[in-house]
DNA sequence: ATACAAATGTAGCGATCGCTACAAAATGAT
DNA sequence: ATCATTTTGTAGCGATCGCTACATTTGTAT
């Protein structure tokens, strides 16, 4: 009664794998089914619909990129703002975690435009960026805090969509500059 | 000889149109010519392949998005970094020019992928910011001013991305704190 | 009016899509 | 050993995909 679960799983994982090394452009039920070295029927008799295989796989993305971050940076150790953004913008640009960012930068692209079944996930990705990021910012004014945090992000993202067409030098000229601007006095 | 040309310009503009309003997400052949007003087998008439329509479309936004960045704002009056971040931020989420950024969302990230053919547009679309914004900074220094345009940019694209899953809120916000810091002294 | 080229409609090809019906096989309970 | 349940393979449905062959209409040059 629970081989099929386990077998399941099994295929979630190859399936998350799957989709961080390719994305969603060969997100097909049988391209699917071929990553998970798996019959189509089968994937179809673990999961329902093939909307479900894709949601399942994106959760679990999530959770392992919330599981990276969390592990890269404790949560009880407060930094200032430049800190934060200098630490931050290179966890995001490793090779470990990139690739995380590579495929939420598409899931929010498609969510963005109303795709089923993106849009749940997609708010997943960014609010749960976002508490992150707030969690770990040592500023004690609230709005203070979440302005900081929400330039953070926007900039830690930016980097992730502009790295494809801006030369990397160039990049990290620019978060430089930002994190000598935040370091500075207002 | 010419009624071709003519009656393929017509469509392309329509599918323009179409793209800034629908996205990536309905851009099958058959698709392309209801928004075109057309029939599937003269698109093909018009152009040879699909993938033609599509970049030729693409092209059109790139094109009419320089335009609409150009006339904004005047190539001729150089601004601090502060400022053009300012002006460039509401700009680019103007109710205007708002589509043309989700729209290059949408290209970037597959060309991320290496998707046909969305490659070469990309890179026109972030390079043609890219230069927008370096023209338009007054600082002195090429390097400096270097970093100050990858920033903006990143910054710019980031909120692009981010507006999605964030309050606008705390955008508006980040974007203040932003604005405040590059002004500041170094 | 005739002849030729351009423009367009109709129809359909083979491939892939998500998904399902049906039956055989494997497994477990008694 | 029997029987019921779970697991799996085979086969294919109807829809859509990009694209093409073929025939017909329309326009133009002489």
């Amino acid at each position: 009664m629970e081989k099929r679960i386990i077998q399941r799983e099994q295929a979630l994982e190859r399936i998350t794998e799957h989709l961080l090394a390719s994305g969603l452009s060969k997100t097909s039920l049988r391209q699917l089914a071929g990553a998970a070295d798996v019959s189509d029927r089968m994937l179809l008799y673990y999961f329902k619909k093939k909307d479900d295989v894709l949601t399942a796989a994106m959760q679990r993305v999530a959770f392992q990129l919330a599981s990276l971050l969390e592990a890269a940076l404790p949560a009880d150790e407060k930094l200032p703002a430049a800190e934060l953004l200098e630490r931050g913008a290179k966890l995001t640009r490793s090779d470990e975690i990139a690739p995380y960012m590579k495929l939420s930068m598409e899931i929010v692209a498609k969510a963005g435009r109303g795709e089923a079944p993106y849009g749940d996930i997609a708010g997943a990705f960014v609010d749960g960026f976002m508490v992150w990021v707030e969690a770990r910012l040592d500023t004690e004014d609230l709005n203070q805090r979440r302005a900081e945090a929400a330039l953070i992000l926007t900039l830690i993202d930016g980097l992730a969509v502009v790295s494809l067409g801006v030369e990397a030098a160039d990049l990290d000229a620019a978060i430089s500059l930002a994190v000598t601007k935040l370091k500075a006095a207002p």
